[in-house]
DNA sequence: CACCATGTTCCTTG
DNA sequence: CCAAGGAACATGGT
């Protein structure tokens, strides 16, 4: 589920269904997502909160909460790791196997649900400070981008992976923005022109801003019919294409098939324990 | 059984 | 100090 497009059609997709929500009660079924709060903790600091809003920072979603007592607002924050899926549900329905945290609602409720259990939930907010700019906010200018790759002689696509440089970027689009500006992974962030840096800055954005407009990578149900037929939906988002939007990935795990512009098979390596995929012939 | 997986953190080594 | 590499986390898919 988690990248900065995955987040964001989330966010757009819950906020809407929050707003104004208060949480009843809260259960813990899974200690671990919430670290390093204590579920006795979690619980006294939610009960009666109200949803405010829900805002996205990289790979975070942030859940703005106003107290009553003359508490001061609270700010929840979640991560979906690798597996992690958050969404309302009617009350009396059965939970999924891996429910990791549940917030009622009251008719309805709030579920945080993680077979992998990577992801969090919790009250910490030192991660969110951390992060680089937001990729597709307009304090990233090329110049920023730039900036920040200079120096460094990591290979450009650990580069895009650290969160702390640009916030948001995981590995399929970083494969996927690398290969639209036509750069070799391997590249040392440093030894790019100021073209081709000024190249990807676009190419970044570009996949993002696709990526969120197609309902990013992720469906959440398909329409009438199931899967065999109807159109999917993705987070209540109508696609523009009847198919997901994984298989328009240009390089994502497409090791052995051709490349879509010139039809060499895309390769894979190994970069940080991580795949990558690119053309050798289109990203030199 | 083997290997892979959209992520982050921590630890060791150079 | 930086960089790179590996392990850990825990479950499911192929």
């Amino acid at each position: 589920m988690p990248e900065l497009p995955e987040v964001e059609v989330l966010v757009r997709h819950l906020r809407p269904l929050l707003r104004g929500k208060r949480i009843r009660a809260v259960t813990v079924h899974r200690k671990k997502v919430i670290r390093p709060d204590s579920p006795r903790r979690l619980r006294r600091v939610l009960t009666g909160a109200t949803f405010q809003g829900v805002q996205r920072r990289g790979k975070y979603l942030l859940f703005q909460l106003q107290r009553r007592g003359g508490h001061p607002p609270v700010l929840l924050t979640g991560h979906l790791g690798m597996s992690g899926r958050m969404f309302l549900n009617r009350n009396p329905a059965p939970l999924p196997k891996h429910a990791a945290v549940v917030l009622d609602l009251g008719r309805e409720r709030f579920i945080y649900e993680d077979p992998r259990y990577f992801g969090r939930l919790s009250l910490k907010v030192e991660a969110v400070k951390r992060l680089g700019p937001e990729p597709l906010s307009r304090k990233f200018t090329p110049a920023v981008f730039a900036a920040a790759l200079t120096d460094s002689r990591r290979a450009i696509k650990i580069c895009l992976l650290d969160q702390n440089l640009v916030a948001g970027i995981g590995n399929i689009y970083a494969s996927e923005a690398l290969h639209r500006a036509r750069i070799n992974p391997c590249c040392p962030a440093g030894g790019l022109t100021v073209r081709q840096r000024h190249t990807l800055w676009r190419a970044m954005r570009a996949v993002l801003t696709e990526a969120i407009r197609f309902g990013s990578t992720v469906p959440l149900h398909h329409g009438p019919g199931g899967r065999s037929q109807g159109r999917l939906f993705y987070y209540g988002l109508r696609t523009e294409t009847p198919r997901y939007y994984r298989e328009c990935l240009q390089v994502y795990d497409r090791a052995g098939q051709p490349c879509r512009r010139c039809r060499t098979p895309i390769e894979r390596l190994v970069q940080a324990g991580r795949s990558t995929y690119f053309c050798p012939q289109c990203q030199r």
